[in-house]
RNA sequence: GGGCUCGUAGCUCAGUUGGUUAGAGCGCAUCCCUGAUAAGGAUGAAGUCAUAGGUUCGAAUCCUAUCGGGCCCA
């Protein structure tokens, strides 16, 4: 017996009792433990964020992470899956800002770090409920109660590990980087971050005059060389020859001019406030650059030759070209700048002499090379020999061009990335890399510093961008102003926060020295789709720059990096105990005393701002060596500096102390690091042996904005520490990692995960990305509990490759679970009625196999078992389909390739459903010998009758089917599978199932998701009857259409049908099914029909496909020729007798043979014919009597079932039927009493008026009838 | 602005190494069937394969450019 599946089946809710299941049995852990001894296949869980509410975009990565792991649990792998949470980064710190109604860093401290900290850590597990919930009700089976969390201490002092390894093999190191900078809160914001905050806004654009240093120095030089010739034309070698002064060698055309006329170098800009820290004109060395003489106000002007018409246009000014020349010409010339604060610089002669802002430091330094010159006078020496100015003159750079301004680029290196650049590179040319200052004249919150004209300080910087123009106007500085719209990025977080590029000082870790180990590593791995790895993934490893590691805010995972305060020099911790142990150590009861006035503190707080902070130690350096001035800055002193007088000296009086550098990480090196991290390596007890074992990792998966996130992350700092390279850097921590990389087991590639599906993005209903905003989505609660996680499963799996973006629809949900779930659910059910009222019994004496159905499966005590073999044709074929997709899901989930998998399960479910079923009805219908209609319930000791052999075939059959099919289906949506399991295996609903252990065997598990994945079985597939039944439903597809056209009913029995094939070979492959066809097509007689003119027309189509390599250009003009056959079936008669056909194509013959063309039929019109791709199937339309009659009968019938329906009658229910009507429609029933009764469950027929209840009155054909219809 | 990716029926998507007649499902319309009923079947309408060039005997497919969407980076 089997439980009765209820009237209305609601997914959801068996779904919650499913839930409840696998909790009573714990049956995820016990997948675990009946896999311990099994091969490992490691999964890597990339850590969400639970600070918001998860949503469909997180159930479809769940859904994916979760199908795998399954898979190949169920096919004998260990499959451990350990959860994660990222609980670091700029986001968090931002959703509590929001809720404390504050903004910037200087609140936050106003704040206080300690309570903010803390807020941190209560606001990333705000929704971890919710991802539990919804982790949960998807089925994704995960655990969560060890997961792994990015800021708890072992996972710290992880990342801090593996820091300190890179910093002693000298991979750590600071420098300068241009950021996108929210000024207003004092960070940098990520790349993604910025994309999101474009905005349309109108901008100033200034065009500006850099008036020329008529140089002395050069003018003579270049009377005595004009004009040197022909030039070298790579930009930087050319100029300069070595030890002199870039560009000295050269003329430049003004330098003809009289001395008293103005000439400048016009620039053009769109941000005014970056002209205070003008540090270069940089032009294209190959450009074309015109001298033009400006007749409107009698000035002379550079500019790119090319842009001198737009320019004159736009100003309205009259320009005449003087004489042209090209950038390189320009190098080395010097201007004057808008503002003079740095140009005009001295050195102060005082001995001692407080900069009125750090930022001037960087000058006052460079400025020691030549103490008494003014800034725009000094000169620095060169690596080549000789010196040349620290700025204000004229530098090449490729990135010049001709689209906006007017080819000379004004450059202020800190605030922009390529101008940062071109200062690198022209350090590049100086021995010392302080030579060239960065000049910087606005403080980290965006407004001007010290060192900016007073009217401008303490002012932020876009909001003087005004008064800037209008003193520029004023002193004759400017020479056009406009404004301009275009896209500028502003904080996502923060709407009105313009964001601004800025240099920050940084920490970097050196990945560019790994770029080949990581292209070396990309190589192995398999990326879903292919084109990631060679594309996205690969490009950016090719482009790699390293990594900026070091953020300025409080909620990360603080860099474990301690410096002197007296020499600046610095080493790495690589755990907290290990800090303890310093000597001298100081600043502990920091966090003891925040213990315990907060006894409910986190633990893990220990390692965090600000606690960490206070923690420092005696420096190991104090070597009475002096320090050196920008060391000092390193450890982000904002403090004035004095000349000669060292900060440090303040506390001489003391041992110099270690104190840790301000900044925390970025958090995608949290995440990147989570393959050892996860586990504590190397301090947690045992975790060296633990990440052995577990790495690299079989399996990720993740969206395709992980690219350089994740993805990238894990793979870069995998490769830098367990790497061949990181083995030959070799470091004192190398014996960790050779732990690791020496293993025999592991592969050394791919590192650190072998296969990878990137995932698309889920977009909402309308196809846009869903925003909370006009909530053009429906939450993934709704869908669970309207149609069900395995709905949403199916449809994520099945519904499009997974890397291709999908649409979150609820009727697209629908739609799939429809296709899919529903039509296997009628299966299911049919079979669940039928097999309880006939008391199919399959087999309680000995368990059911796990393992698929096959010959050797122990079903032996089912009712009425018999081998596969043995059965009639049609159980083989399904039995076969079965197998074929068995094979087929198990090829496709080998290779990660979901989709294909699904898309065969639901061909298979449409096979089963839609033939097996419908051509096996009768069979389940047919009453059992002897029975009449009362079904022996299997405890009756009914004993199998030979003549009801078919019957049980077809419930074994059906019975093996969907038990193997609810493994198979298993990974995909887990409840559906269970559900079905329980019913047809364990033979009662889930929630009546037995308790653990149970009547539980190692031959039937209390789970599905216990069983073995099904294996096919090629003995019992058979390739040749699959074709055949192809072929059959084609005709059967075929005929129905032909019924269709004559307007006759399926119902109405006909004489017979005529097929014509298309190929003879076609018949052999059919004659074995005429019983079906016929059957299916409701006729008495199939014939096959060769020559059938009459029927058909014969077209001979050329076959291209060899045609074209065999006549080349000819190739069309047979084709043509053949459309155009005259008689088309005396060529086929002639193809066929002799295998040749000569044709004649304009004035020359060629041969045909059979493979040069496709014979095709075509129905003639006036048959009740129809045409498919294998043929033509006439139907005979002459209706005899006897035909006429069965129709009439076949109509009754099915009247009658409507009535049972209407009445809502048990299906097995038996009835009395009363028919009145016409005597000659009452003979014909009579004639057909036995097949009434045996259809219509009906004990008798009385042909009288029934005695009351409800009559149905029809019309069959042009009888009037009355029915009624009572139960026995 | 650069890189990657996609653009095929109203919608969601297939379309293998180029082969002349571009498919499926859903939806829609008409009809049928109904003892699986949240079903099932048949037929039909619907496509300048984003656009423009090129290569080729032949292009949805290969090449180039352009337009549009997505993602990543500037």
């Amino acid at each position: 017996m089997f439980e009765p599946l209820p009237a209305k089946f609601s997914f959801p809710e068996s779904e919650q009792r499913v839930l409840e299941f696998w909790k009573k049995h714990d049956v995820f852990a016990r997948s675990l433990d009946l896999r311990r001894d099994g091969p490992r296949f490691v999964f890597y869980e990339g850590p969400p964020t639970a600070n918001g509410m998860p949503h469909p975009g997180h159930c479809l990565t769940r859904a994916i992470k979760d199908l795998f792991p399954r898979y190949k649990t169920m096919r004998g792998h260990l499959v451990e899956r350990k959860a994660g949470w990222d609980t670091h980064g700029l986001p968090v710190e931002v959703e509590v800002c929001k809720e404390l109604g504050i903004h910037s860093k200087e609140e936050i401290e106003e704040f206080g770090v300690e309570e903010f900290v803390k807020r941190c850590t209560e606001s990333v597990f705000r929704y971890t409920r919710e991802w539990e919930e919804m982790t949960d009700r998807l089925g994704f089976w995960i655990n969560l109660d060890e997961a792994y969390v990015t800021f708890h201490q072992s996972y710290v002092e992880s990342v801090w590990w593996g820091l300190k390894t890179l910093f002693e093999r000298d991979l750590l190191y600071q420098g300068h980087k241009v950021v996108w900078w929210w000024a207003q809160g004092g960070t940098a914001l990520s790349a993604g971050e910025v994309g999101e905050g474009y905005r349309t806004v109108e901008d100033p654009s200034v065009y500006i005059r850099f008036p020329l240093v008529r140089d002395a120095e050069r003018a003579s030089r270049a009377n005595e060389e004009p004009r040197a010739s022909a030039r070298p034309v790579q930009g930087n070698e050319s100029a300069a020859a070595p030890g002199e002064p870039r560009g000295l060698k050269s003329a430049a055309p003004h330098e003809q001019l009289d001395p008293s006329k103005p000439v400048s170098l016009l620039v053009w800009t769109t941000t005014p406030w970056t002209l205070v820290s003008n540090h270069f004109a940089a032009v294209h060395p190959l450009l074309d650059y015109a001298l033009v003489h400006d007749k409107t106000g009698d000035e002379y002007f550079y500019i790119a030759t090319d842009l001198v018409e737009p320019i004159a246009e736009k100003v309205k000014h009259e320009f005449e070209v003087v004489s042209t020349c090209r950038g390189e010409d320009l190098l080395g010339v010097r201007y004057v700048p808008p503002f003079d604060v740095y140009y005009g610089y001295r050195r102060s002669r005082s001995r001692v002499y407080v900069l009125p802002t750090p930022n001037l430091e960087p000058l006052y330094l460079a400025l020691g090379f030549d103490p008494d010159a003014r800034a725009c006078d000094a000169k620095a020496p060169l690596k080549s020999s000789g010196r040349d100015y620290i700025g204000w003159r004229v530098v090449p750079a490729e990135f010049v061009t001709l689209d906006t301004g007017t080819g000379i680029v004004h450059q202020a290196p800190a605030y922009g990335e390529v101008d940062f650049e071109l200062l690198q590179e022209e350090r590049e040319r100086f021995i010392e890399d302080h030579a060239l200052p960065l000049l910087n004249a606005v403080n980290p919150d965006g407004t001007f510093d010290a060192s900016a004209p007073a009217q401008y300080r303490g002012r932020w910087v876009k909001d003087c961008d005004k008064e800037i123009m209008r003193e520029l106007r004023d002193r004759g500085i400017m020479f056009h102003q406009e404004s301009v719209k275009h896209e500028y990025p502003f904080c996502p977080r923060s709407e009105d926060d313009p964001l601004i590029q800025y240099a920050r000082k940084s920490w970097f870790v050196r990945t560019s020295k790994f770029k080949e180990e990581f292209l070396k590593n990309n190589d192995g791995i398999y990326w879903l789709p292919e084109h990631i790895k060679e594309g996205r993934f690969g490009d950016f490893l090719r482009n790699n720059v390293d990594w900026a590691l070091s953020r300025e805010r409080y909620w990360g995972t603080p860099l474990p990096i301690w410096g002197c305060e007296k020499t600046g020099k610095m080493e790495a911790i690589g755990s907290y105990k290990e800090l303890l142990a310093k000597p001298g150590i100081q600043g502990t009861a920091v966090w003891e005393e925040a213990k315990k006035a907060d006894p409910d503190l986190p633990e893990h707080l220990k390692v965090h701002k600000p606690y960490i902070d206070a923690i420092t130690y005696d420096s190991p350096f104090d070597t009475g060596e002096e320090p050196r001035a920008s060391a000092r800055a390193d450890l982000g002193s904002e403090t004035v500096t004095a000349d000669e007088e060292p900060r440090g000296l303040k506390s001489a009086a003391h041992r110099p102390r270690m104190r840790r550098v301000p900044e925390v990480i970025d958090c995608w090196w949290d995440a990147g690091s989570m393959p050892f991290a996860q586990w504590g390596f190397p301090h947690v007890e045992g975790s060296v042996e633990t990440f052995a074992q577990r790495f690299p990792c079989d399996f990720i998966s993740e969206a395709i904005d992980q690219t350089r996130g994740w993805f990238y992350g894990l793979l870069a700092i995998s490769t830098l520490l367990f790497s061949t390279k990181a083995e030959q850097d070799g470091s004192q921590s190398r014996s960790w990692s050779t732990d690791i990389t020496h293993s025999p087991t592991k592969s050394r590639y791919p590192m650190p995960y072998k296969t990878c599906i990137v995932l698309g993005h889920v977009m909402g209903e309308d196809g846009l990305k869903m925003s909370k905003r006009t909530k053009n989505f429906k939450e993934p609660d709704y869908i669970f509990d309207h149609l069900g996680a395995d709905a949403m499963r199916w449809y994520f799996f099945s519904a499009q490759t997974p890397w291709t973006s999908v649409r979150f629809q609820e009727n697209a949900i629908r739609d799939s679970q429809r296709e899919f779930l529903v039509r296997l659910y009628n299966v299911f059910s049919f079979f669940n009625i039928y097999a309880n009222i006939d008391g199919f019994d399959p087999g309680t004496e000995g368990p059911v196999s796990t393992q698929s159905v096959g010959p050797v499966s122990n079903r032996s005590t089912a009712t009425g078992y018999k081998p596969v073999p043995q059965r009639s044709q049609i159980d083989r074929w399904i039995t076969s389909e079965l197998h074929r997709t068995i094979k087929f899901v198990r090829e496709a989930l080998d290779r990660f390739e979901n989709y294909p998998a699904a898309g065969r399960l639901n061909e298979f479910v449409d096979a089963l459903s839609n033939w097996y079923v419908r051509r096996s009805r009768d069979r389940f219908w047919r009453p059992l010998e002897g029975s009449v209609g009362v079904p022996p319930a299997s405890d009756t000791g009914y004993k199998p009758v030979p003549q009801d052999q078919d019957k049980w075939d077809a419930y074994n059959t059906l019975h093996e089917v969907l038990m193997t099919l609810s493994k198979l289906i298993a990974p995909f949506t887990p409840f559906f599978a269970e559900t079905m399991y329980q019913n047809l295996v364990r033979g009662q609903g889930v929630e009546g199932a037995r308790g653990q252990g149970e009547g539980e065997d190692s031959l039937c598990p209390i789970s599905v998701h216990l069983c073995d994945y099904p294996e096919s079985d090629e003995a019992l597939i058979d390739e040749t009857l699959a074709r055949e039944m192809d072929l059959v439903r084609q005709v059967v597809s075929t005929g129905r259409a032909a019924r269709t056209s004559a307007k006759l009913k399926v119902r109405q029995p006909l004489a017979r049908v005529e097929i014509i094939l298309a190929w003879k070979e076609y018949e052999s492959r059919l004659q074995a099914h005429t019983g079906l066809i016929a059957e299916e097509l409701n006729v008495k007689n199939v014939e096959f029909t060769h020559e059938a003119d009459h029927y058909v027309h014969y077209q001979i189509k050329p076959n291209f496909k060899v045609l074209g390599p065999k006549f080349g250009k000819l190739a069309p003009k047979v084709g043509s020729a053949l459309n155009k056959l005259d008689d088309p079936a005396a060529a086929r008669k002639t193809l066929l007798a002799d295998g040749e056909l000569a044709l004649t194509v304009g004035d020359q013959t060629v041969t045909l043979t059979k493979d040069d063309v496709d014979i095709r039929l075509e129905a003639k019109e006036g048959w009740s014919a129809s045409q498919g791709r294998v043929g033509v199937v006439v139907v005979s339309t002459e209706l005899t009597p006897k035909l006429r009659e069965e129709g009439l009968m076949r109509e009754l019938i099915h009247h009658v079932q409507g009535l049972r329906k209407q009445r809502d009658l048990a299906y097995e229910a038996r009835v009395t039927l009363y028919v009145t009507g016409p005597g000659d429609f009452l003979d014909i029933v009579r004639r057909f009493t036995d097949t009434i009764t045996s259809e219509c469950l009906a004990e008798r027929i009385e042909f009288a008026a029934p005695p009351g209840g409800d009559v149905l009155a029809v019309k069959i054909e042009r009888h009037e009838v009355k029915l009624t219809i009572q139960p026995v």
